[in-house]
RNA sequence: GAGGAUGUAGCUCAGUCGGUAGAGCAACGGACUUUUAAUCCGUAGGUCCAGGGUUCGAGUCCCUGCAUCCUCACCA
């Protein structure tokens, strides 16, 4: 390197933290080390090595292999009368980021961490030699080192490598936060999740679980023959759910598109194309409000199943989450911060106007007297369709009320414009929503395949409801696929964000999103 | 979009009635060969979120703006 090596401007004018971290980078390159390290190979993860200490072990008067008292206390009872006796251990190589640094003479002990766990490493100044000891002294919390040496137990019992060399594989520029404190600030939590993941306990945990159920759910749809599919993100027509969506622009095609609100429109086209069972695990992105409970962009599973109806997706909802919930390891009831959910199928099943009533004590059936509740709580009923007046009621008083897991079935149906009507009762649709602690878990139906009613639904916007607001979106290039014939078929749709709240005990979204949407930085 | 809370050293936080800016951790120098939030001695470190106002004097009082969190609204 050069003087005439442009430098950055932090590296021009540091503070004086990252003027003292710049002084140990440079003296372990003089000392011959790459500070940024290269390849290590044939490391044990952290938490592989601490099961090997029932390996150690010591030799006694006869010269036997002995192993140590297994408990704590009797080992550091036993190791007092016992001080000269050599312990031996499997040698090992472990890799991590150092969290905790604690000098004593010519001691250095360093916890370093992996995604694994945690570990101490013993570096004595007369066990490692000079050349190990300088590099030691260079190593400042926040760096990333190897080390290879003996696994075994110090006096007072901790699990500890004994260094017998050093490796020096990333310089950390950086202050961590404080080392027992760590960081509070939800700010910085989110705007640089790396720091969480290191320094607040559970984060790590919580992320790789939410990979575990993801993983699950599409070995779950895959052992039930669903096959997985990317529709397009970019659409001309936002359909497929009621919300706003954020609008972008194509400079080739000088063509205004939206980012999808929903997978539904498309998932449905590739039905009609004759894939039986298909679906799409992905982002899809709404231009509303943002909240504990909603972020801009999230992740939606949408599962269609050809000869299917809606029950077929309650018992598939069932399947998803019992497995999710036994590939994290976890029991059918789990702890949901002061609460406890149950779910151990099968879960309540219950009608829109059997809760309707339960909770209000309004026959739903009566338009009257359900208009003069709405009126009652303060809604707007001037100029609405009973059925809307009747939705804003329900949402006001049943749904924040549902503890569930429960499945609200059978919606009126001018709420449900892509959604079959029942056969026998033509006013309701073939809809379940599954609520959990008042939240909207999934939403399934038993698909609409009739075209001529799918393209009357479409143009039919009900009184009072904006179009934003509807679901009812003419799309003629999906009514033209309906018209190809689309089977009999059940859809479902689980909000993944949700469902990982409720399964790591999470009470915002955005503990479970990594990089959460943030205005700019203040 | 409305209301409330918060914003001080790299991090976690004090800061009284408006009167020269504080601690712990981290950093730097030193002591210590089985420590573990190690300990002890010493040193250094500040655009008090930003801008304006009141005042002899503002971290502190007032106004505006920015960001985060919470509640509500919209939504899943």
């Amino acid at each position: 390197m050069s003087d005439e090596v442009p430098q950055s401007e932090a590296a021009e004018n540091p503070s004086h933290l990252e003027a003292a971290r710049r002084e140990k980078l440079r003296r372990v390159q003089e000392l011959g080390h790459d500070p940024w390290g290269q390849r290590f190979d044939d490391q044990l993860p952290i938490g592989s090595v601490l099961k090997l200490q029932e390996q150690v072990y010591y030799e006694n008067e006869a010269g036997e292999k002995t192993p140590l008292p297994e408990d704590r206390e009797a080992y550091i009872a036993w190791r007092n009368e016992n001080r000269r006796v050599e312990l031996h251990g499997p040698k090992v190589r472990a890799a991590g980021r150092i969290v905790l640094e604690r000098t004593k003479g010519k001691l250095i002990f360093l916890d370093i961490m992996d995604w694994t766990g945690k570990v101490q490493i013993f570096v004595g100044r007369k066990q490692v030699g000079e050349e190990n000891w300088a590099l030691a002294e260079c190593m400042q919390l926040g760096d990333i080192v190897g080390v290879d040496g003996e696994f075994k137990l110090t006096n007072t019992g901790e699990p500890t490598i004994f260094a017998e060399k050093l490796h020096f594989l990333s310089k950390s520029l950086e202050t961590p936060p404080d080392k027992y404190h760590g960081i509070h600030d939800p700010e910085i939590r989110q705007r640089r999740r790396y720091l969480d993941l290191i320094h607040t306990d559970g984060v790590m945990e919580r992320f790789l679980r939410r990979s575990k159920i993801v993983q699950s759910i599409r070995q779950t749809l895959a052992s039930e023959s669903f096959v997985e599919v990317e529709g397009p993100t970019l659409h001309s027509i936002a359909g497929g759910a009621a919300a706003r969506p954020f609008t972008t622009h194509h400079n080739a095609l000088d063509m205004d598109l939206f980012l999808r609100i929903a997978l539904e429109l498309h998932l449905k086209r590739l039905l009609v194309g004759g894939i039986e069972r298909v679906y799409e695990l992905g982002r899809v992105y709404r231009n509303e409000g943002i909240s504990p409970k909603h972020n801009p962009e999230f992740t939606m599973l949408e599962a269609y199943q050809a000869y299917g109806d809606y029950r077929s997706m309650m018992d598939l909802t069932e399947k998803i989450i019992v497995n999710a919930l036994e590939a994290t390891g976890q029991p059918l009831k789990v702890q949901y911060g002061e609460h406890e959910i149950d779910f151990t199928p099968p879960f309540e099943r219950k009608t829109y106007d059997e809760l309707f009533l339960e909770h209000t004590g309004v026959d739903p059936k009566d338009e009257a007297a359900v208009a003069k509740l709405a009126a009652e709580i303060g809604f707007d009923i001037k100029g609405r369709h009973p059925d809307v007046i009747k939705s804003d009621v329900f949402e006001e008083k049943v749904e924040d009320a549902l503890e569930g897991p429960i499945f609200v079935m059978d919606y009126p149906a001018s709420i449900c414009p892509l959604t079959k009507r029942s056969q026998t009762e033509p006013e309701i649709a073939e809809r379940f929503e599954l609520f959990v602690k008042g939240m909207e878990l999934a939403n399934a139906y038993t698909e609409l395949n009739d075209p001529d009613l799918q393209e009357q639904l479409f143009k039919t916007q009900l009184e009072g409801m904006s179009a934003e607001d509807s679901m009812a979106k003419m799309d003629n290039d999906f009514v033209t696929a309906l018209r190809n014939a689309m089977p009999p078929a059940g859809g479902l749709g689980i909000g993944i964000d949700r469902l990982v709240m409720l399964l790591t005990n999470a009470t915002s979204i955005r503990e479970v999103i990594l990089f959460p949407l943030l205005r700019h930085e203040a």
